[in-house]
RNA sequence: GGGCCCAUAGCUCAACCGGUAAGAGCACCCGACUUAUAAUCGGGAGGUUUCGGGUUCAAUGCCCGAUGGGCCUACCA
């Protein structure tokens, strides 16, 4: 460091600061620079600290939810980054999948699939394309204004080929290893579009309807005249009817009703609310009752004859199903395994087969002759007149439930069994269960909780979609049956002899690969891979592994850190676990930190129409970006709960620490620079108590900040800097301001300054990853004139503590000062005595005379604060408090137990020599029990004196209340003192020069003033005159107590 | 319907995963200070820790139930 003495070193600060008009001179200088990029150049060859990106669906504006996953996603990558990590950061972009085609269909009008063929798939498929990139430059301005570095030039697209063949690949390997099958998925079907549709499709509206609710008697078999009643709101499904089911554990009755002159079963506990709460009432009794499991087996007689033939494949039997219930109907439930989910899987458990007919527009196939073309809710009454007809209708009722519509066709949405492509991984969930059991979440509960049971309940996944703009199943058949899975492109031209440029089905799909055999060429067959699917294959497909960069994706692989919404736990920490556990049997991230949701200050979801809350470009405009990452990881939605977002919380923050901070900074740099002050980094040898403090202070706080990152406990973060900033700022500056306004260079002085210096450049490196746009403007105006510096704050290495410099006692020193303080000025309020009426002393009391060695050095401080002549220490506590005695309920009741009352009662009566026996260490036995200073809390309360005292658990003060004349009279002047100055800044005079003050004042006031003349005029730099009517360029009038105070002020002539 | 999370001062949140006078900040009222601070500092008021049971020597915390909110999930035919 070879400045020269007393050259401006640091550039003038203002204590008024844009702090966003700034962070736009940052962001333009780290774009000049490339900042980023040497932060990965600078890192190159050191260990890499993988981090996956997750991508957001393109086809939206960035939220706050997104600047919230944004800042997550930058504050740990920039740490981990200054421990000297390499940390790569892509963005990506989920591009593929409904949301994509849905903008499509509205621009293009398309409700149905059909219309999509009669377009062309190449021309909807590269509408799709087309629209994909349209929101990326707003993303990538918003992205940047919060200040997260991130490379979003080379993105990642889940449509890019690379991509898209590492996602085939993933598909190959569960190929390979049987974790794919072809099956029947029941789904929700709308007949009014003719297609399937996806989970979220369907649930978008639900409505309240009436339905038919059939109790319906099934013949049996064996048994004449006896019949099994199952209940079925969609009657249209009986012509599919292929089974019963029943609970096994549940009990049925048999019973005879003789209104109809038959036998029936149904569950025991619903056959009264059948035969006698609900009109007809019927004349029924019962016969004997069974367990479900007694039924389980007979077979009964096709209720119509459309697929009577099924009976010879296992059909028209009474089954057992864990779904039934015993809310509502009958205790039996009809099977039709096309037309519901627990249904489907009942009868493929259970061999029943399955019939469908309904063709892809929901209308009646020919099978069943008497619907033949009807819709199915034109069929419930076709079949409730032939039931009733043939007499298998026992009750005919109507009940109101909740139904899916189709939001596009206003229909009601049915069930209906389609073909589709499953992952296994019920097979894998043990491994998938084990692989989770290796990641470590913040916050904690979610991994075991709601993942770990989501997981736990696991289903096999449906992983094809009937639609278009996706990444194709890379599967090709042909009519025989013979099918082939291709793993890449290169594959893919060999089994063709086409040479493949992109694989959307609009190109692939024209593809064909001529049979081994000779039988028919194999096709590519119709779906494409759901987006979920896509995005679990990141890890891999960002990379194009294993065809691209395999160094790169092993090093890579898991990631170190991931972070999204608690959404995801369906979503992609679901899909990347499974396919992590099916691939590599690894959980492929080791901590994710999970976010909650943002709402609005209202506690509502925040909505654009309804406004609620402030535009978030115009938010960071106002307060600025660090002030919004400040807010965000300061608050319940780092620990996946939701946040109420509230301006005034972010207004806050700037208020409470950047200004504080920033005003730290800017009085060091205003002094430093009229002082000619140069660092020379020598802090550490001061021996002033104050500089030893916030050193020691510092230390903690880098100590803390690197446990809570280590962690991932973001949430710590905040507090601990805001109770540090408190510090520096109301303690340090506050008690060590005389230090800086000495005249020349002394070393007290000069240490003050290379202390005040050391914190504020290192705590810009502590809070580079938290504040990146203050912490850099600070670490580089800090650094000029060292040859050490670096270009930027986030090239810096993170601060380790220096343990060395940690004093736990003194800082238990000055947080007892602070108190004593604290009570002082509680004190002074009690006895009325003003601030300014200096009292003769003030006592410290504590127990322990090392406390009070440690505090000495600090009575200088409190007497200046407090304005007292004198500090006084006393560890007699004996002689200014009662002391009394509770139970330490912590510690005695974990080794008490039940005896802790006991106990407690006897420490109560504790007598003051007991308890001084305690406080020099020694032990008390009550009940039989040692008890010693541990064990008790020892409280304090004032004893009658002429002194004011109170009490804290860490000290003691009293403060002597005598207030002679002589002191009163002091008081007095520094009032008088007091509007001098204020009038001096009333008439605009500068502080160093020389005024005329005229003063017009009676009575004791006047006697004040009059004896310390010349201390008043060397105390306010002006010349006091006593007359009767002051004159001058600011004349202004004050009341003290009553009495009228007249300053005139002036300044002095040159002569003085 | 199921799962998970949440409920503490008017507002936003704490409280060392059972320990005994429940803490901040904002807002409010009063006061002080104003030679770093679009400030700051002190004081005051504000709580049956949503409600009801239970376990325990001890419950804001654990258990059960209720109420309210949120997220996820789900065709009880």
């Amino acid at each position: 460091m070879t400045t020269e003495p007393n050259a401006s070193l640091y550039e003038p600060v203002s204590a008024a600061v844009n702090l966003p008009a700034q962070e736009r001179d940052v962001l333009a200088w780290w774009d000049a620079e490339k900042t980023f990029e040497a932060t990965l150049e600078a890192t190159k060859g050191a260990p890499r600290y993988s981090f996956y990106d997750g991508p957001p669906f393109a086809t939206g504006l960035p939220h706050y939810g997104h600047l919230l996953a944004g800042i997550l996603k930058d504050i740990v990558p920039r740490y981990w980054t200054m421990r000297g990590y390499h940390v790569e950061r892509r963005f990506g972009w989920d591009c593929h999948g409904l949301p994509v085609e849905q903008e499509i269909n509205k621009q293009l009008n398309i409700s149905d699939r059909k219309q999509v063929l009669a377009l062309g798939v190449d021309t909807y498929n590269e509408a799709c394309r087309g629209i994909v990139k349209r929101y990326t430059s707003e993303w990538q301005r918003t992205v940047r204004r919060i200040g997260r570095w991130v490379d979003m030039e080379n993105a990642y697209y889940t449509m890019d080929p690379t991509f898209m063949q590492s996602v085939w690949w993933v598909f190959r390997q569960l190929w390979d290893k049987g974790l794919i099958y072809e099956d029947h998925k029941v789904v929700h079907y709308s007949i009014g579009v003719s297609t399937a549709l996806s989970n979220f499709e369907a649930t978008q509206d639900y409505r309240e309807v009436q339905d038919p609710a059939l109790t319906v008697a099934f013949e049996l078999e064996d048994e004449p005249n006896t019949f099994v009643l199952a209940w079925t709101t969609t009657p249209w499904t009986l012509p599919s009817n292929l089974g019963l089911a029943v609970h096994r554990e549940h009990d049925y009755v048999k019973l005879h009703d003789r209104t109809t002159a038959r036998t029936y079963y149904l569950a025991a506990a619903l056959w009264e609310s059948v035969f006698l709460h609900a009109k007809p009432k019927h004349d029924a009794s019962v016969m004997e009752t069974v367990k479900g499991e007694a039924l389980l087996g007979r077979r009964y007689k096709p209720l119509l004859p459309y697929f009577a033939h099924k009976a010879s494949e296992g059909a028209f039997k009474i089954i057992h199903s864990d779904h039934v219930t015993l809310d509502a109907g009958t205790g039996v439930v009809h099977i039709a395994p096309a037309y519901g989910e627990d249904d489907f899987r009942a009868g493929k458990l259970n061999g029943l087969g399955l019939v469908n007919p309904l063709d892809d527009d929901g209308r009646f196939t020919a099978e069943v002759p008497d619907l033949e073309g009807k819709l199915p809710k034109e069929a419930d009454p076709v079949m409730i007149a032939r039931l009733k007809q043939q007499g298998s209708l026992l009750r005919h009722d109507t009940v109101t439930h909740k139904v899916a519509f189709c939001y596009r066709s206003d229909t009601p949405l049915i069930f209906r069994a389609v073909k589709s492509w499953f992952v296994r991984v019920e097979a894998i969930r043990d491994k998938v269960i084990a692989a989770n059991a290796t990641t470590a979440w913040v916050p904690e509960h979610l991994r075991d909780g709601r993942f770990g049971n989501w997981l736990v309940g696991a289903r096999d996944w449906a992983i094809s979609r009937n639609r278009f703009w996706g990444t194709p199943l890379p599967v090709w058949r042909n009519a025989e049956g013979e099918t082939v899975c291709v793993g890449s492109i290169e594959e893919l031209e060999t089994l063709s002899g086409v040479k493949v440029t992109d694989l959307h089905t609009h190109f692939v799909d024209k593809i064909t690969i001529p049979s081994p055999t000779g039988k028919s060429p194999l096709e590519r067959i119709d779906p494409v891979l759901d987006c979920w699917f896509e995005s679990g294959s990141m890890p891999y497909a960002q990379a194009g592994y294993p065809f691209t960069n395999r160094a790169v994706f092993e090093e890579s692989f898991p990631a170190e850190y991931i972070a999204e919404g608690l959404d995801q736990t369906r979503g992609w920490f679901y899909t990347l676990m499974v396919l992590g556990a099916a691939l590599f049997d690894k959980a492929p991230f080791k901590h994710v930190v999970v976010n909650g949701l943002v709402l609005a200050a209202d506690g509502k979801k925040m909505s654009k129409r309804l406004r609620n809350y402030p535009d978030p470009n115009e938010l960071v405009e106002q307060h600025g970006a660090d002030a919004l990452r400040l807010y965000l990881i300061d608050s319940p939605v780092v620990r996946a709960q939701e946040i109420r977002f509230n301006e005034t919380g972010v207004r806050d923050i700037v208020r409470r620490i950047l200004l504080r901070w920033w005003n730290a900074y800017s009085f060091f740099v205003s002094y430093a620079s009229l002082d000619g002050f140069a660092p020379r980094g020598d802090a550490k040898a001061s021996d002033n108590v104050l500089d030893r403090w916030v050193l020691s202070r510092l230390n903690t706080l880098i100590a803390q900040t690197n446990a809570e990152m280590e962690g991932y406990r973001l949430y710590n973060v905040v507090p601990a800097l805001l109770s540090f900033i408190e510090g520096l700022t109301n303690t340090y500056i506050r008690f060590n301001r005389r230090h800086f306004w000495a005249d020349g260079m002394p070393e007290d002085k000069r240490l003050a300054f290379e202390t005040l210096y050391e914190v504020l450049r290192t705590t810009a490196k502590v809070m580079a990853p938290f504040t990146p746009f203050l912490a850099e403007v600070m670490y580089r105006n800090l650094s000029r004139g060292r040859a050490d510096a670096k270009p930027s704050v986030h090239l810096e290495a993170f601060p380790q503590a220096d343990d060395a410099l940690r004093d736990a006692a003194l800082e238990a020193a000055v947080a007892r000062m602070e108190q004593a303080m604290l009570m002082g000025r509680n004190l002074r309020e009690q006895i009325g005595v003003k601030g300014r009426v200096p009292l003769r002393a003030l006592t410290v009391i504590h127990h322990d005379p090392a406390v009070l060695d440690a505090m000495r050095p600090l009575g200088a401080y409190m007497a200046d604060e407090l304005n007292v002549q004198s500090v006084a220490w006393s560890h007699d506590e004996r002689a200014w408090m009662t002391l009394s005695a509770k139970a330490n309920f912590k510690k005695l009741g974990a080794r008490l137990g039940k005896r802790m009352k006991e106990v407690a009662a006897l420490v109560e009566k504790l007598s003051p020599d007991d308890i001084l026996t305690l406080e020099d260490g020694a032990s008390v036995t009550l009940a039989g029990e040692a008890i010693t200073l541990d064990d008790v809390e020892i409280r304090r309360a004032p004893r009658g004196s002429d002194s004011a005292l109170m009490a804290h658990p860490s000290v003691a003060v009293a403060l002597d209340p005598l207030v002679t004349p002589e002191q009163r009279e002091e008081g007095l002047a520094r009032e008088v003192r007091r509007r001098i100055q204020m009038a001096r800044k009333l008439a605009r005079m500068r502080l160093d020069q020389t005024v005329v003050a005229e003063i017009c004042v009676a009575g004791d006031l006047f006697e004040a003033a009059k004896a310390r003349v010349a201390w008043l005029a060397s105390e306010t730099l002006s010349e006091v005159r006593f007359v009767e009517a002051p004159t001058g360029v600011h004349v202004e009038t004050f009341d003290i107590d009553g009495d009228a105070l007249v300053i005139g002020i002036a300044p002095a002539t040159a002569a003085g």
